[in-house]
DNA sequence: GGTTACCAGTTCCTTCACGGAACGCAGGCG
DNA sequence: CGCCTGCGTTCCGTGAAGGAACTGGTAACC
């Protein structure tokens, strides 16, 4: 709902949550991430309301993280298509599976998989140093004040 | 607000926004693991409602991804701690930090920079395929369907 | 010993966002 | 013509967020 506008915020989280925090956002970035691209089949497929759902994808529209556009003249049809912003931001869906899958899977097992393209690995992804490539977690990681505070 | 719950849908993005979709608990779980882990402490350096904010604790603590815990008996105050489940959380805070400098920070930078106390690197986390070690996107993987369908 | 301050909430009221269903509209199609 | 599909818009009732006041137990100050 997110009355209060976390844009403002001196925050990169809350401004990332600006743009994805609301109910609903994050999953119809995941739905137009496996090629539900279309308002009936977003709508259909979440069974969210279709004023929000309307109301959302303006929104990231307007963020510059999805990107409407025509694929039929007539009808005049549309379907949402992510940009390379929003490309960068399903980045975090991997980390939310990775998180669900460990955390909130039944023993029924997790419902999807990911397999990386270029190696075929089938599994999740790990959070490395840039550096000098070791595994790092949250947890290794001191939070420093930075230039923009 | 999420009137609609998603810990019931078969996806663990779904599931995961379950415990942490609601707006704020994102904010509160950063709050926490940068030490800010007192009732007052969190309500002031966010300005949420008391209200919205015992909610959200409360919620948090049910799902297991923090603690309540008396830090002194008299007067009896309590504090918030992160669970390991919690704590595995906050990788999802460093992706978002990690897209919010890269497309919400003006040109003052990023307000909090991030160093891997292991080799004192500053910057963002890389992720990384477990298998091949390259660096993976999410535009580099393949969703598949996964026993729990 | 009375007042003030602190900490961790709880209660109450107003406003606004969500959910759900109906409606609109434009263009094929039989 | 009448119906269907795709993509929304409008309307209404409910309930969650915001905000401020209040509680209650303890300690510190004057």
């Amino acid at each position: 709902m997110q009355r209060t506008k976390f844009g403002d915020m001196a925050c990169s989280i809350a401004r990332t949550l600006d743009v994805i925090g609301e109910p609903w956002s994050p999953l119809i970035l995941r739905d137009i991430y496996v090629g539900i691209s279309r308002f009936d089949q977003i709508q259909g497929d979440l069974g969210i309301s279709r004023k929000v759902l309307t109301e959302r994808l303006t929104w990231l529209v307007e963020s510059g993280v999805l990107e409407r556009r025509q694929y039929t003249s007539r009808p005049p049809r549309y379907e949402y298509a992510l940009t390379g912003k929003g490309a960068e931001l399903c980045d975090l869906l991997l980390i939310m599976v990775r998180w669900g899958d460990r955390w909130t899977a039944g023993k029924a097992g997790p419902p999807v998989l990911h397999r990386h393209r270029a190696c075929g690995h089938v599994g999740h992804v790990e959070l490395r140093c840039a550096n000098c490539n070791q595994p790092v977690h949250a947890t290794d990681i001191d939070v420093l004040p930075g230039p923009g505070s």
